[in-house]
DNA sequence: AGAATATTCTCAACACTGTTGAATTATTAG
DNA sequence: CTAATAATTCAACAGTGTTGAGAATATTCT
């Protein structure tokens, strides 16, 4: 019943100028950060009016969201190698995934460019919390564990921790630390919050 | 000797008003953050002109810590509290203050503006440091535990961590998690940072 | 064909930002 | 008074995100 009223007027175009717009902002994005990253420049990379990127995606905030959404196959892999292994080891696992993910340069740039716009864009949060909370909750799926969510954005918060404390703010010595003792020291954290009985705050087992 | 050469011309003043700007910059940055604080309008509201604010501080991320950094009182108080009481109830009292430094309004606002600046003015992660790692380190003076500022520093990242979880992205459901809650689940993280043997990552413990 | 309509794109400008340099006024010393 | 130094002001710069008017262009209808 819808396609009976046939509108005329030009058809909307195969966005090839819109994607090569969400391409530079995508690379400058990456390489220069939110701030240092201007719309003229977008524009220039992508050979196109600056009007025209707004036009297309209305503010910059709203271009940075949809120039970084795409890095949201990432979550997938780690999803999977989250969910193959049993439980018991799955702190040990997140924590060299995560950590592994944040020493290689390319991943290590879109996750730390996302946290830091996350903190001034509006709506960049949900971002952020489906790079870092859904893998693991997928991974909770075959597990039958209380607190799913609970547990998820606990572990997110030491990881998001670590993103800011080691690999933004830069603070010694725990920005120095080799990949392999950092891993080991968060590991039994999350390991912690994401199998071990929440409500039994254990003082005594030291 | 210094003082035979007498030099000629106006005494410094008495800094009246680099003082008045400095307090509108305090009430400014604290209400609207750093982006949303212009330096026309911490001029406006000390009744000066904007180009004395840059003439005496050169610049708005030099104003912007000039004016943060009086907040640094808070850390004494905290590592009062923190050093008196057993070590092995030092998580529960850290994360009990931290919390509660978190859940009251003005010190809330303070951290985290803190932090969000932090993370685009070179020279903040210092300030940061100072507030958050420094009374940690305070406490530990007295105990004779090792890698004292890698162990402060393993706590600042679960810390900062829950400071951009909850209270900036407000993720949740950790955002509305009631404070006690939050406090008996991360409370076991801190200790173990704090005072466990870190060498030893005991799998076996569940 | 031509008229109508919708999309793509361009241009020039706006309001606002942090920042700068020269000029002006005020205070102090010789 | 003169000269030097500080406090302050003024006007402007280059840059930003954003906007609105309109031109070009493509598609569909009659």
């Amino acid at each position: 019943m819808d396609k009976i009223i046939k509108k005329a007027g030009r058809r909307p175009g195969q966005n090839k100028t819109k994607t090569s717009i969400v391409a530079a902002a995508e690379a400058l994005f990456a390489k220069e950060g939110f701030d240092h990253t201007t719309i003229r420049a977008i524009a220039t990379q992508a050979e196109v009016d600056p009007a025209l990127v707004m036009h297309y995606f209305g503010s910059k905030q709203a271009l940075f969201i949809a120039a970084t959404a795409p890095s949201q196959q990432m979550p997938h892999k780690i999803a999977q190698e989250l969910s193959r292994g049993n439980p018991e080891t799955m702190g040990l696992r997140l924590a060299t995934l995560f950590v592994g993910m944040l020493e290689a340069k390319p991943t290590s740039h879109i996750v730390v460019n996302a946290l830091k716009a996350a903190i001034r864009i509006p709506g960049a949060a949900a971002l952020l919390k489906t790079v870092l909370v859904r893998p693991i909750l997928k991974a909770f799926r075959e597990s039958a564990l209380d607190h799913a969510e609970l547990r998820a954005t606990l572990a997110q918060s030491q990881l998001v921790g670590i993103v800011m404390t080691r690999y933004i703010l830069k603070i010694e010595p725990l920005a120095s630390l080799p990949p392999e003792e950092l891993i080991a020291y968060i590991a039994p954290t999350l390991q912690r919050y994401l199998t071990d009985d929440l409500n039994n705050n254990k003082k005594e087992v030291l």
